[in-house]
DNA sequence: CTCCAGTAGTTGCATTTGCAATTAAAAAGT
DNA sequence: ACTTTTTAATTGCAAATGCAACTACTGGAG
């Protein structure tokens, strides 16, 4: 039990080193791979939504959206009932490039779960959506 | 099951902020808390080694240690029957440190996992663990 | 209508990070 | 014994990151 957090974490920077340099060569350094999927799959999404569902700072995920928009995966929108807001959209390029992600994304869960059962897999994915729903309300 | 990583990285995401908050006051800022860790742990571990450990870039952990050697958390020591090792030792600082390191991760853990039962926690601990190993030992 | 608080987005600055290259020592090969 | 390769540690450089502060917009209160 004392090694669960020590395994995501290990888990977490392992897969970010892979995804990185498997996606280096279409110009997503850097984690963009992980907002890009998350902009395809959630048109109209805003900075700071984006920045909260993969809980990282602000102004880095500005920044990386900025990068993303940069290379033409993303575009920014006019709300036109609120100004404030900038949601973001896929291009056709970003969306073309989510296959590629998505294909990654299982190969990494297949390679992370090998030699466990589909009930263990199933449980884990249970399991860590409670930690991170537990994780992310957290009060300490 | 397409959530288990989207999951692990945000909780890693999520609990090195908490954790680089709960310590900053000590001086130990951006996961230096992490590897101070596994200095007292391991005494004697090197730096190739605890990069390994951590799945972090050699430089990376270099620096890191650098900081906390400054900090007077940890020293290095010559090893007489190979020069080019240099074995981490933790000082008197960094060990009475270590008390409230635990305190820190039992807390998460507790946290993280409220809610699950005794066997849920243990289980997700173990496919954890073998979730880490085949990602560490990843081809892709 | 004006002012204020909250929210979304953004910038400045110092520090950290990762890749590639380099240095030093040990191990392996000839 | 000498040379080459491998391994551990380190450095240089460019880019990313996080905190704090700031700007702009909206909604609500007075």
């Amino acid at each position: 039990m004392s090694n669960s957090f020590r395994s995501i974490g290990l888990i977490a920077r392992a897969t970010a080193v892979i995804g990185n340099q498997r996606f280096q060569p279409d110009q997503l350094q850097h984690n963009q791979f992980i907002y890009l999927m998350r902009v395809v799959e959630n048109p109209g999404i805003t900075q700071t939504e984006l920045a909260a569902q993969l809980h990282v700072d602000p102004s880095t995920c500005l920044r990386t959206v900025r990068k993303l928009i940069t290379s033409e995966y993303v575009t920014r929108t006019v709300d036109d009932q609120d100004k404030k807001r900038r949601p973001l959209m896929a291009t056709q390029k970003g969306q073309a490039m989510y296959p590629a992600l998505e294909r990654y994304e299982q190969q990494i869960i297949a390679a992370g779960t090998s030699g466990l059962s589909a009930g263990e897999k199933a449980l884990l994915s249970e399991l860590l959506g409670k930690v991170a729903n537990n994780i992310k309300h957290a009060k300490l």
